[in-house]
RNA sequence: GGCGACAUAGCCAAGUGGUAAGGCACGAGUCUGCAAAACUCUGAUUCCCCGGUUCAAAUCCGGGUGUCGCCUCCA
């Protein structure tokens, strides 16, 4: 598989530090609040990146994290009167409400930052040791840039460049504007944890740093995050992981492009943010996956109602599909695999692999996933029972590294009740009763449940 | 000022030198009692514009236009 990677602006060969395994480190979101569709976008992608490795063979050790102490989450706290604690337990529950929801697995570790204070007291302690990092009057740790010649890497910037900018908040007791802080000195009520320079709390950048360490060690393979992280964050991280280890950090920084509304990027600030949780209501989970998946996960997509809207009406054609074998096995004879049928199926394969292999590029994947659907569809009418199976193995395995048609409930409890009213419509049916047939296909329409009448029978299926 | 991204049919979106994938929407047809689904056919003589390189460019080079982003919390 061959990946961009940020660090040299190129696609590279994707070679993990220990064969046959991948560590794969992602940012996860600050919970101070419900999470949008901007921020879902790295949850969908990732998690793609991950079933599809792990579909090729790799053991994946993904980790990703919860930012449950920073400055957004005590403001909320104090808005509402409650703890910091309170808000960032809610959120990380909301969050897996809308994980789930978007079809979004687990990761192998989901640590918190204020569970691993252990580990980012250590690293701090390494950085002032080496010279990286001092204290300053006040108890606050700061990072010198300055020290870690290699500090601008990723974002491809000098560091005069960067001063230049000059809209870095100059603090007092910062040596240099470009210091970045390590540890925060509690400023009275806030909530703090002990260590050897202050009662405080970390610093944003040196969480991931600690978290990546802890739980897959000095160097991983895949670091991943939205592109507004490249700076200052991942470049922070990579100057305290490397200075702290002394070997590079993640072989390959994979970013995603952001998500824009009327053309502007979305962002709590510009106010022009949708919750998951919003659109979910009205269109569904899967609709929000198939968008966010459904183009390159490096460029900019923009985000309106209508191309919702035009991914439920392609995921349509994916669960009809799936209706469609499942009926057909009901009746197909047996016999043996139609071999040109499953040389195309082994040829969509082939087509899916080379689509992933290559820089995850999910829109020719879902591509490829179409067209197995057109051939299965085409085959259908005739197929036996080992050719539908064989269709429907790839068509399942491909689904699933994508991670399409888990939202749509088929049986239901009231199932014995609706087969009543098919089998009241036949009878209709067979006395040219075609008034009382399609009431009772309006009728049950309305309780969204479509009808089809095929030369096998009435398949039927929840809109 | 520094760094970067994007511009392909009505809409979404692949495609980095060899003559424009896939999806949605639309139209016609087949099937159907009518539908639905599915299938078949139809759509860019052309890939923002202008030059250049080449037998050949959406793809490479130069210039231009437009839009956006990072450099500050941000996915």
């Amino acid at each position: 598989m061959r990946v961009y990677n940020t660090l040299t602006r190129q696609k590279e060969e994707l070679i993990p530090i220990e064969p046959g395994k991948i560590r794969l480190y992602a940012c996860g979101p600050t919970v101070y609040n419900f999470i949008h569709i901007g921020n879902a976008r790295p949850l969908c992608v990732f998690d793609v990146l991950r079933r599809y490795l792990e579909w090729r063979g790799y053991a994946v050790n993904f980790v990703q994290n919860f930012t449950d102490i920073d400055d957004k989450i005590i403001r909320r706290a104090n808005e509402e009167g409650v703890t910091y604690r309170d808000i960032a337990e809610k959120y990380i529950e909301e969050f897996w409400t809308d994980a789930k929801g978007l079809g979004v697995r687990p990761a192998t570790t989901h640590p918190k930052a204020t569970e691993n204070m252990d580990m980012i007291i250590e690293i701090v302690s390494s950085l002032i040791e080496k010279g990286y990092a001092y204290v300053a009057e006040n108890g606050d740790v700061y990072f010198r840039p300055r020290q870690f010649n290699e500090y601008g890497k990723l974002s491809h910037q000098p560091l005069d460049d960067l001063e230049s900018g000059a809209r870095i908040a100059v603090e007092e007791v910062k040596e240099d504007p470009l210091d970045f802080a390590l540890w925060k000195a509690a400023k009275p009520g806030e909530p703090s944890w002990p260590s050897p320079w202050s009662d405080g709390r970390p610093g944003w950048h040196i969480e991931c740093s600690a978290m990546a360490r802890r739980y897959l060690g000095d160097s991983v393979d895949i670091h991943g995050g939205g592109q507004d992280l490249i700076f200052p964050h991942h470049e922070n991280e990579i100057a305290q992981s490397e200075c702290c280890n002394g070997v590079p950090f993640a072989r390959y920084w994979m970013h995603n492009g952001y998500i824009n509304v009327d053309n502007k990027k979305m962002s709590k600030s510009l106010n022009n943010f949708f919750t998951v949780r919003d659109v979910a209501a009205e269109y569904g989970y899967e609709a929000i996956r198939f968008f966010l998946i459904s183009s390159s996960y490096r460029s900019p997509i923009n985000y309106n109602t209508e191309i919702i809207q035009q991914g439920i009406n392609a995921l349509d054609r994916l669960y009809n599909c799936k209706n469609a074998m499942d009926f057909a096995l009901q009746n197909a004879p047996d016999g043996e695999v139609d071999a040109t049928f499953a040389e195309a199926v082994e040829k969509r394969r082939q087509q899916f692999i080379d689509a992933m292999d290559d820089d995850l590029n999910t829109a020719d994947g879902i591509a490829a996933l179409f067209e197995l659907v057109k051939d299965i569809n085409v085959a259908l009418p005739t197929a036996n029972k080992a050719t539908v199976l064989t269709g429907k193995a790839l068509f399942d395995e491909l689904t699933d590294v994508l991670g399409f048609c888990y939202e749509r409930q088929q049986a239901g409890e009231d199932d014995a009740e609706i087969e009543a009213l098919i089998e009241a419509r036949a009878a209709a049916r067979k006395e040219k009763n075609w008034a009382e047939a399609d009431r009772i296909r309006d009728e049950l329409k309305a309780r969204n449940i479509v009808l089809e009448d095929t030369p096998q029978g009435v398949k039927w299926h929840r809109a």
